[in-house]
DNA sequence: CTGAGATCCTGTCTGC
DNA sequence: TGCAGACAGGATCTCA
């Protein structure tokens, strides 16, 4: 579910609330997420406090005042929430109990992760991943260079993190969108100039959504609770048989990678 | 090696 | 109203 703008988000809103806060308590459940719970989490964070919280990719990282971070995926239906409550919610499967508050990662589709790393550089968790498209070092040299020797269709290759992180299916429907560019083509047929529009559509439409505070299809939500914003910008995905905005033709659905993909065949080559 | 497809899991919506 | 089937922000494994 949520993809670079929504984890951005996320680790924005942790940042403003729980800094500084000590962990007192940690309640696991005995639902398993992706990766089986590193137990051992329970004994080394009590007590710690929490000194920053970063992104890596679509990753949050809380970092402690001890040598292990905690690592945390919020898969497709991830929440980590700040709530004063202490009443549980159904698919709350760890809780973190803070100084005057609580930190809840919950999971209806437990395909996210909660994970102790001592060495971020050294996980395997990290090792694959491609680059983030906020990097300084991502430019559209960078993009070309991956476009030109891949065989996979261009919607395929911006989701695909060996390749870039943190573009999921919303964000690189609305970017190939904004292109002017079929989802469906091979990468290695755009030109110098398509992948430059490509590029630049890339950064506007993950800087706007991160201004609107991320996409909220279904599940997403801020640490707050509160939900995003960027749906109402929406120019293709989930618009299928709608008027495209640009030029009143219908927006039309395939499957690539077996996602959905919304284009407009009109505005689109 | 590369790339497409299936898979993990639960909830929600649509159509019969 | 009930039930089957499709579909949903991701990542990873398997197979061709």
């Amino acid at each position: 579910m949520p993809e670079l703008p929504e984890v951005e988000t996320v680790v924005r809103g942790l940042r403003n609330s729980i800094i500084n806060q000590t962990i007192e308590a940690v309640d696991i459940s005995d639902k398993q997420l992706r990766l089986p719970y590193h137990l051992e989490m329970v004994p080394i964070l009590r007590g710690k406090k929490i000194t920053d919280i970063t992104r890596y990719a679509k990753y949050i990282i809380i970092h402690t005042n001890s040598i292990y971070k905690l690592v945390m995926h919020l898969g497709m239906s991830g929440r980590l929430t700040i709530s004063g409550l202490a009443n549980k919610e159904k698919h709350d499967h760890v809780v973190f109990k803070l100084s005057n508050t609580q930190l809840i990662f919950n999971d209806a589709r437990r395909f996210g992760l909660v994970a102790l790393v001592e060495n971020l550089d050294n996980s395997k968790l990290f090792s694959h991943l491609g680059i983030d498209p906020f990097a300084s070092e991502f430019t559209w040299e960078c993009l070309y260079n991956l476009t030109k020797r891949s065989k996979s269709l261009i919607k395929s290759l911006l989701m695909n993190a060996k390749c870039i992180v943190g573009i999921g299916n919303i964000y690189a429907t609305e970017s190939l969108f904004s292109a002017k560019i079929l989802p469906n083509r091979v990468a290695s047929s755009l030109s110098e100039v398509e992948v430059v529009l490509l590029y630049q559509s890339i950064i506007e439409v993950l800087s706007k959504a991160i201004d609107s505070g991320g996409s909220t299809l279904k599940d997403y939500v801020h640490a707050d609770g509160n939900i995003g914003q960027f749906q109402n910008s929406f120019r293709a995905y989930g618009r299928i048989n709608k008027l495209c905005y640009e030029c009143n033709h219908i927006i039309q659905r395939i499957q690539i990678a077996g996602r959905s993909s919304f284009y407009c065949a009109n505005c689109q080559k």
